[in-house]
DNA sequence: CCTCAATAATTTGACTGCTTAATTAAGAAT
DNA sequence: ATTCTTAATTAAGCAGTCAAATTATTGAGG
């Protein structure tokens, strides 16, 4: 039998994590609102947040402000945005982007290097990787002493207590141990994520939906990810690997998934599925076909809103599945919001239609007034705001 | 925004829950016993234990036993088992039993009563109920001062918030404030379950089950139910229900749920859908086809077994329909361990084939050779010690 | 029978954390 | 200048944990 047993020192460090994610999310706060707010008492807000004062984490601010009324004046504190630095690292097939994120959970430096990821044994990855971490510590000059996790955030299947990737797209075999070993190279925590939990994590912290406690995040890209938040955090198996809503069966005898077994929601909704379809009506632009570009993409999106009824159709189909599949998900986990969000939004008003039909269809009578899905844009990728979350989560 | 904060007290109830639930699960114990599998300090152990001795729910045993070896011998702590009472409610279309658990987590006393209860308005639920309480009280002798809870386990979807019935095939209109009402005629905290969920907690807390961290119970029988246990503890949604796992879609225009949706698990597997289908091959036995009786089940059930092709042809489509269903559970939840028991698990002979060669095709290649699903008997009914144990957990 | 060794259980002292209540701080109002 | 009001800090007290010392209870051995 495991043993949660719960003692004095933790307390400290939930309240801790409590407050400096109160003013994370709500700006600079006077003690007082923040005693309000999490339903601390003064004193210890004052002695949790001196102690950050102290370390430099925390800063007061001179509130050279309106006046403020009768009394006292509240002094804000504020979060010292470069107290500490977050290195995240979004792997995605022959791309590798760096993030410099800050205490406040900005990412404020990227930088993007092209690479064949998927011929990388274990130990080239390692080398790889070190070596444009290296780079990038350089080039912004950062002090290790305030670099304080390293990130990564990875498509496809990880093992986060390992710290390894069990199946990537961007690799041909297994990464073991890769956490393990950035983390000793650089003698730093390092951790390993499923984007789409990262994708998850970084809406929950957005305002909209600050409060919701049980959110599912959809990512479709090249595949279909899923990032699960439930009684407000983040949901990992106990296996470190869970919810690939891209490969629950929409279909018996459907078109075949690159898992190997036949209608995967994956194997209709995917890029890469999208343009396996597409390419028997029209020609592609160039570029290879298992690595779908944007631009190709765009151009089978395009041919679909001028009219191509075979693509539409391919469109549609999709959308009837995902209603479908989500139908499904929310049968079995009957979640507050399903937030669907990744590069494969862009044909949402294609196939939006086909999946409120589906999905009021297949809905439980209870749950069909329920307007709980809902569509947000891909204008900046979240990945990086998640993965840095997920660092500050384990450090503070 | 909501506020976890954590005291210290907090502390306390958290220990004191683990080390009865630890005697709960093993035994009598020692206190240096209890402090070794808790990894409590033999200090908090006496600390806790002599303030529950004092409260008369533990005991010391004497110490009659082997010759203990050396040293002072170790004085055996047990659970005081009628220092408490709860009752618990399993209400069931045209039958409810009601049950006398203790301290311990047993149930000692069991009755049932037949009732039609189909058509009972919310007021009369109340007053049926809360007059067969009272006369189970009676019966017993039960004093109020030990009473400490009533528990409903109800088949359906409740709202566990509220306390309330939603849907139940128990009942044609909607229950609301039923925990309630019950909680102000006796003056008792009251809380309702679905019967799935008091299948899940009962199974955890059964030696082979203890260690799972996550568990899905699935419920086979009327209709198909589905409790959760996550991080070692029962998952209710936010919004207290979850888990309809008899309506995920397994196909798109499979035969009619009673849910007004087609395709869903529950109309290929539930027993009124296995007899409607049969019926239309065998003469039944008489009764309400609505609510089959387990006669009938028997009868089908044979038919299958002594050759009867289209029946035992049903049984294995509603195997293979278990199959991708649990594919798709295993896909979204990777749970350690998928249990499957309820009334429905006597057809196991013969759906087991079509259920593992469905899950072998549709499963994810690295969750292909966990071995997972495991089925559990239904000789006795164990939605009594759920409600039981869920009442202790919000009591204790 | 007496002493010693071994183990169990309790007690004690130190530490940490939280809360309430009192105190101090810093302006606004008069 | 004095009073009022609110913010922040400090002080006192309590709850909880743990490590270490102490006490209790037995078996072993002379």
């Amino acid at each position: 039998m495991v043993s949660p047993k719960t003692d004095t020192e933790q307390i400290r460090r939930e309240n801790r994590r409590l407050l400096v994610e109160t003013l994370r999310h709500q700006g600079p706060l006077a003690r007082v609102e923040l005693g309000a707010i999490t339903s601390l008492s003064p004193a210890t807000v004052t002695a949790i947040t001196s102690e950050l004062v102290a370390q430099g984490h925390l800063q007061e601010l001179s509130s050279s402000e309106e006046p403020s009324g009768r009394g006292r004046p509240r002094v804000a504190l504020s979060l010292v945005a470069d107290s500490a630095h977050y290195i995240g690292i979004k792997i995605s097939i022959n791309e590798i982007r760096l993030m410099l994120g800050n205490y406040a959970g900005e990412v404020t430096k990227q930088f993007s290097v092209q690479l064949n990821t998927s011929a990388l044994s274990p130990q080239q990855l390692v080398h790889e990787l070190s070596g444009e971490v290296q780079r990038f510590i350089d080039k912004h000059h950062l002090q290790m002493a305030e670099l304080k996790g390293i990130g990564l955030a990875v498509q496809g299947v990880v093992d986060q207590q390992h710290g390894g990737i069990l199946w990537s797209p961007a690799f041909r075999q297994a990464q073991p141990g890769l956490a393990e070993a950035l983390s000793q190279r650089f003698n730093l925590p390092a951790l390993i994520a499923n984007d789409a939990d990262c994708l998850a994590l970084a809406l929950h912290t957005q305002p909209r939906y600050r409060d919701t406690k049980d959110l599912i995040a959809i990512q479709l890209g090249y595949g279909v990810g899923m990032g699960l938040i439930q009684n407000g955090q983040l949901y990992l198996g106990s296996r470190g690997a869970i919810a690939e809503f891209g490969h629950t069966k929409v279909s018996l005898d459907g078109p075949l998934c690159r898992c190997g077994a036949r209608g995967c929601l994956e194997a209709y909704l995917g890029d890469y599925a999208l343009l396996r379809d597409a390419s028997a009506f029209v020609t592609l632009p160039p570029g290879d076909p298992m690595h779908p570009s944007e631009e190709q993409m765009q151009y089978i999106q395009k041919q679909a809103s001028l009219g191509n009824e075979n693509i539409l159709h391919i469109y549609q189909q999709a959308g009837r599945m995902l209603g479908l599949g989500l139908s499904n998900l929310m049968a079995l986990y009957n979640p507050e919001k399903i937030v669907i969000s990744g590069p494969g939004v862009r044909a949402a008003p294609l196939s939006q239609d086909p999946i409120q039909e589906a999905l009021q269809e297949s809905l439980l009578p209870y749950l069909r007034d329920t307007d709980c899905v809902e569509t947000h844009h891909w204008n900046e990728d979240l990945t990086g705001k998640g993965i840095i979350a997920m660092l500050q989560k384990m450090s503070d």
